[in-house]
DNA sequence: CCTACCGATCGGTAGG
DNA sequence: CCTACCGATCGGTAGG
């Protein structure tokens, strides 16, 4: 029923050590995708308890019991788009950071990555940053541990820059707080039909962190 | 058992044009305050849809019925809700402003006032924030013409800085967002038994406001 | 403001 | 992966 922290829940089953060529993916493979795609977009139309079994198995073109041949609940599916969700941004962070450079570009550039996943993604965004409240408290304490790496990452950005004496910060961990809220707010006002793309998001947004931790910004690389 | 935040809302009905003596509240009122409260409660803790008008009716001390003698839909109660909050919000703001100061002192009053109502009314400002969603279309838009007079606030002050050359902003839509996120996500990850008080936040996050319209920070208030 | 009730829909399961 | 179905609960109303 439940994998307790394994990403997609392939539920245990599949990928016998040396199966026999497993060239073709497991058909199962394919309707799981097609479920969890039509019940991302359902949960962030119309949020968790919006949503019925029955929109997410018509969206995947299936029966309404189809749903519960992959996943043993409406919750697991919530489960599974979460945490592979989370676990992107948090690899995205992770690749984003460059240990071996200054403090002032490596937070200029987890800023960027971070802000530019929330707007390019801004629905998966959406489903991770506010539908937590829908999961069971085991699959919340297990979100909530790689949220706790993505800010931990930029808690150790800044207390290096404050060790280099590079950023000023009067409490640390409320300027963690206030640049993630400058990048997760994104997922909610961001349109895709709006006046910015991603990327300018980013690097705009990147720019204003540098600032929030004291540094003069030197660098008008845009008329 | 709790008002949570004080909405209050008369919604707009009683006060007949000059009934006799209206010493005593028309009894509706305060049953309408019970709803209000309660679904206030119920819809921040499980979401428009997952809270049932039964939920809230006995919240309210009430049968399921009683519900629909104050008003008409579950919709209704969101929006009375949402609106009385929104309302509060620009109350706050405008009150807030003092236009014949200056724009730094302006935008530091502004924003200390608008994340400290986040923090100390984050119940009323998480409806507020999120639950748009599940507004009719036509209330929707009532609500955000609000939300555009509150944005507006910000952009003017933010114009008349870079005006008087004070401020220093490379895109002056992209700031306003920025500045709005910083207050808004307050509501999403405030909880009042953490490390600081809604004062404490006001106040660091204005301090960092005026750092990015490129403002050095200048009084270092707290050790 | 209540009791009693409406049709619809919910999450999930039996059995194949 | 389907048809058929379970009991429970939904938003809302009739009638008083």
């Amino acid at each position: 029923m439940d994998d307790g922290t394994g990403i997609r829940t392939n539920s245990g089953r599949r990928s016998p050590p040396s199966g026999p060529s497993p060239r073709t993916r497991p058909r199962g493979d394919q309707a799981r995708a097609r479920l969890l795609a039509a019940a991302l977009q359902s949960f962030v139309a119309n949020g968790f308890h919006g949503t019925g079994t029955r929109d997410i198995a018509e969206a995947a073109g299936m029966s309404p019991a189809a749903v519960y041949v992959h996943y043993s609940s409406k919750e697991e599916l919530l489960f599974a788009l979460s945490l592979a969700g989370h676990q992107e941004a948090l690899d995205l962070v992770t690749g984003a950071d460059e240990p071996h450079r200054e403090p002032a570009q490596r937070l200029w550039s987890v800023v960027n990555a971070f802000c530019e996943w929330h707007a390019a993604n801004h629905v998966n965004a959406r489903l991770v940053q506010y539908e937590l409240g829908s999961l069971t408290p085991e699959h919340a304490e297990v979100i909530a541990g790689v949220r706790r790496q993505i800010s931990g990452t930029v808690r150790a950005i800044l207390a290096e820059g404050v060790q280099a004496g590079v950023f000023q910060i009067r409490d640390l961990n409320l300027m963690v707080v206030a640049l993630m809220s400058l990048s997760i707010d994104i997922a909610r006002w961001y349109r895709s039909d709006g006046e910015w793309t991603p990327a300018t998001i980013g690097r705009h947004h990147a720019d204003i962190a540098l600032s929030m931790v004291g540094l003069i910004d030197s660098a008008p690389e845009n008329s």
